[in-house]
DNA sequence: ACATGTTGATGCCGTTTCGGCAACAGTTAT
DNA sequence: ATAACTGTTGCCGAAACGGCATCAACATGT
């Protein structure tokens, strides 16, 4: 199904590899080929598409508008092809992901396990990033669905649904504050506290309150992986912070205690987005997957909040 | 700027004129080169995108499909255009427009002759149709801005805006209701009443009200135009109804005068909807007219509301 | 400083695609 | 029945495309 013109296929690949020649491989087709149909569109448009630097090549302002464009095109193709699939009875294709760290825990495994029990054709792909290279991979079309931290997002995404869960400390079930049933910060910050390095998204929740008290830490550790920090505090060797969003996970490991975090008497709310290309309609498998995304994560918002209801 | 498959532009082209022979005439082609393309189209889809009809070609369940598809690119290739003019300084294009008649009297002469006098290499189009028809338009993507009567709008479409404005009787200065300040249906009926014909939204905005009532109205007139019903008002052969938006010329007129109606104690609104194709992006002067109409809406929204204030 | 590898661009040439002309079979209106 | 219309199909010239080899410009490594 190729009804597209070849220069915009060329250019979509220049774009992704940065290099004619890196394209062409990809496309396997003589570099050539794929230099004449850049040079072909930039005459077309009436204007350089790409900055030739001796290492590679970089888009233009124009190019970007025309890379907008050539997105917008192929991924509503896809979502056409999608549509004549789902007519036949066919319904396969992959779904993209590109999500932060606190989701591989549970939830995207087990929707994603869910989803393929009941729908075997569709294939995933799901990439784990900092929250702004989420939301990057997504505006630059490598991604369908995005999960991050919900800050301010580019204009040209849209945020499907914002849901709220609540920041707690995980200790050891002998670390002396597993005996209360909230902490404040400035109780865990009496014990050695393993930090969140900046590529997480805690480390800007954690950041800013810390930065308002006064007292110096005490020396701490600092990690870049959720896993790794949980697996320190198991060993009792400081106090983890963590998103509630963990918590299917911590039920079953008899070694750690989740204990919401509260901040001058009120909790401390880690904002989770979801997000999808604002200029684009999905593919239906992409979206019916998109929908239980959201059903799920308003599921454990709902539950989590219930379990340790706001004080406030 | 042609870098897109002719195939495309063909098969847009035999969609809206509804036959090959038509569309090679617009595209100043042989009508061999279209019917090939379309035939090639079919073969890479896999499926038959029109079917044959001695008359001329209609759309399958997936042409459509590909209707749509074919539509997002070429709007957004539209946009596409518009985003690198702008950038060289040049801003010029064409806004369509599809609207109710209730518009044509002061709104949108207004407001285009405004947006002329500041960007002059703008042009416009505007067809005065149902509010079906109006819909119907916006997603064949024959238009690029709708308004119509806010009822229920197909899913391909967005409504940017909801404006209420109240229905009123339009009569003449020396008719016996003009000593009110405002009226009610039964009080109207009890002259001739100038009747909407059901392609007028008004129509359907008062039939719901009479049929409650159970007197017999009055032989009447019934018309399709708004203008024509004003006039006959005018010349008191009876009441007329008609949006508060006629207001503006109204105020001019002196033979006229407008009765806000009320229905059990309770204003009548008239809900005036603007769309657009759900799946696209604007070009920037398309938007920006876009803005103005919501803006200058809104306004006399605010002033009519005003001038006649809410009962309950 | 020199050699090597990589980048994008170009001239040449065979292949593919495209479009125009004319003729065809089928349906509809007069 | 005639005439006007529809979409389709061979045939052929023109335009576009892709592959190969080559070039100049730049970066990197020795």
């Amino acid at each position: 199904m190729r009804f597209h013109s070849p220069a915009i296929q060329y250019f979509h690949a220049v774009r992704r590899t940065g290099s004619i020649r890196a394209a062409a491989r990809v496309l396997n087709v003589a570099s050539s080929a794929v230099s004449r149909q850049i040079l072909k569109l930039e005459q077309e448009v009436g204007s350089p598409l790409f900055e030739r630097n001796a290492r590679g090549l970089t888009l233009t302002t124009v190019g970007e508008m025309l890379a907008r464009h050539v997105m917008n095109v192929l991924q509503d193709l896809d979502r056409f092809r999608s549509d004549v699939a789902s007519l036949s009875g066919t319904w396969h294709g992959t779904v993209s992901i590109a999500c932060i760290e606190s989701l591989t825990e549970s939830v995207l495994p087990d929707l994603i396990a869910s989803h393929r029990g009941r729908a075997r054709r569709v294939s995933f792909t799901a990439e784990v990033k900092g929250s702004s290279d989420v939301l990057e991979a997504l505006s630059r079309g490598e991604a369908d669905i995005g999960i991050a931290m919900a800050l301010r997002h580019p204009p040209d995404l849209r945020q499907v649904a914002l849901k709220r869960f609540r920041l707690g400390a995980v200790v050891a079930r002998e670390h002396p504050l597993a005996r209360g049933k909230t902490v404040t910060l400035t109780q865990c910050l009496a014990f050695p506290v393993i930090h969140a390095l900046p590529e997480l998204s805690i480390y800007h929740l954690l950041q800013p309150l810390i930065a308002q008290l006064s007292e110096t830490p005490e020396p701490a550790i600092q990690a870049n992986s959720i896993d790794l920090m949980r697996e320190l505090a198991a060993r009792g060797v400081g106090v983890a912070f963590q998103t509630q969003l963990g918590i299917g996970r911590l039920s079953r490991d008899s070694r750690l205690v989740f204990l919401p975090l509260d901040n001058a008497g009120s909790p401390v709310w880690s904002d989770l987005g979801i997000y999808v290309r604002a200029e684009r309609t999905l593919p239906a498998y992409t979206e019916s997957f998109l929908q239980e995304l959201v059903r799920e994560l308003g599921e454990r918002e709902r539950q989590e909040n219930a379990a340790y209801p706001q004080i406030a």
